[in-house]
DNA sequence: CGGGCGTTTGAATCAAATCAATTGGAGTGG
DNA sequence: CCACTCCAATTGATTTGATTCAAACGCCCG
């Protein structure tokens, strides 16, 4: 099984390109019946279910169990569906000829995933469940026919895309203008709030990445990010559980934002 | 890292989404089809070329003509037109509150600008042109309408839209893997490789940005682009022209891609 | 209980940023 | 035409933030 902790310090050997595999690919698939009306919907999180509801509704995707580790489509594979995800946390890994690894993006619940391959037929990118949840597969040619029926497929499609653009120069914004420490923070503040636009609470969350993975999503070591973790801890902006360092608290998300502002403000602002 | 001209920041003005393709779609019968062999690239821009006749055909986009440092649109107004990028080339500025500023992208003849704007009925960036060139103003509703006349458009927005993922997720790759001097190589490459599919002459580049520019798009300093220029000239990968550091010479674009390698690979593996 | 990961922390090193000085063109105006 | 300014670019010296190297700890699981 292709896990992900050799990310930040693998050997810069390119991996074989297995053929792909039915095997690592195993999940079950299913119709979908019912959707699971159990989520909490407060603000924008009644956007993402209606939107699922509809998806189901007109579209009936196959859907998919996945565990942790499991890959929902591989960089290379013919593009035939987007994957939306349901529930759960999918990791995003871009991998070069030259055998780096770069994870690109994180998924969420109503999140999108497989867009890059629309352009060339083929996906660009491994996605990989990082956690159990559900995805569903739609045939990109079924979404298509479906827009003269069902226009608000169409602008969910475009709203999604739209809205990874955005969040791909966040991130580039991030990486090129924070120092490590602020990257982390600003990381944190970025879990909060997908979450919180979920209506998952912010204050209790649990990494599913190992710091390797974090690290690589934000171009540092797995040390830097240990570093910067520990000292915001230190500081009370967040605060480990007694035990296991994967899921943490944090008792106000604006702190982690004042932080950052923090990192960036040269002293002589400070002082006005 | 702060680019040498600053752009005003425009007021965020609000704007209410518009449900526009549940109005203008409803009943059309958009039918999938597969993707013109005109549209194919060829490496000589005929992808390009065709796709902006049916523009120009079909919705008679209003151009304009810009110079070097016009503004085609900014962040916080409101989204209407998508930009077609007719000839010259724009960057796109990300700024944050804090007054940080970072190039999220490059667009060339061809591309496609405001797309970060359909999520939110707002623009997210500014794109400001680096040259005089012309660029064309699509309103994004006439748009919708005419997917049902010109499927064709549906597919050059999806693939348009599809393509900035995937550069911007390379884009990622480039600065989170990559060392300074890699970083600059594959920099050139990228432009090369950009006026290549257009069919223009990739050994004879000028480059439209300052130091401070390619910097800030990279996450690096304006001295550690112009040490990996001096550098790069001096292994003879790269030569400037005789007068004017802004136009450079690229006699070999593989001999660019041979050199991020050579960054990336350690010294073990060279000697196999 | 012991092995394997993931994580933490410290010390040393290094790559890139910062600071600083100089050069080189482009444009302006006497 | 030259002197002048302004800005971009280069290059060197120094500093620093992040990486690398290394050791130890904690947790999960067979």
């Amino acid at each position: 099984m292709l896990t992900a902790q050799t990310l930040q310090n693998s050997s810069p050997v390119p991996a074989p390109r297995l053929p792909i595999a039915e095997a690592v690919l195993a999940g079950a698939t299913v119709r979908v019946e019912r959707l699971p009306e159990a989520l909490v919907d407060d603000g924008h999180g009644q956007a993402i279910a209606s939107t699922l509801k509809l998806l189901h509704d007109v579209l009936q995707p196959t859907r998919r169990l996945v565990r942790a580790g499991d890959l929902l489509y591989r960089a290379g594979e013919r593009f035939d569906c987007l994957h939306v995800l349901n529930s759960g946390m999918v990791k995003v890994v871009k991998s070069t000829a030259d055998g780096r690894e770069q994870v690109v993006a994180l998924k969420f619940r109503g999140d999108w995933l497989g867009l890059d391959g629309i352009a060339h037929g083929v996906y660009g990118c491994d996605g990989m469940a990082m956690d159990t949840g559900e995805v569903w597969a739609v045939r990109y040619d079924h979404l298509m026919t479906s827009f003269a029926q069902h226009p608000a497929l169409l602008t969910a499609l475009h709203g999604a895309m739209s809205m990874e653009i955005s969040r791909e120069r966040e991130s580039l914004v991030s990486i090129c203008t924070l120092p490590a420490d602020a990257r982390v923070a600003d990381f944190l503040r970025f879990i909060a709030e997908s979450m919180s636009v979920r209506g998952m609470r912010t204050d209790q969350i649990t990494l599913r990445m190992t710091r390797a993975e974090i690290g690589n999503y934000l171009g540092l070591t797995l040390e830097s990010v240990s570093r910067a973790l520990s000292r915001r801890a230190r500081d009370n902006i967040i605060a480990f559980a007694e035990k296991g360092r994967r899921e943490l608290r944090i008792p106000d998300v604006r702190a982690l934002s004042a932080f950052v502002q923090r990192c960036v403000m040269p002293e002589s602002v400070i002082l006005q």
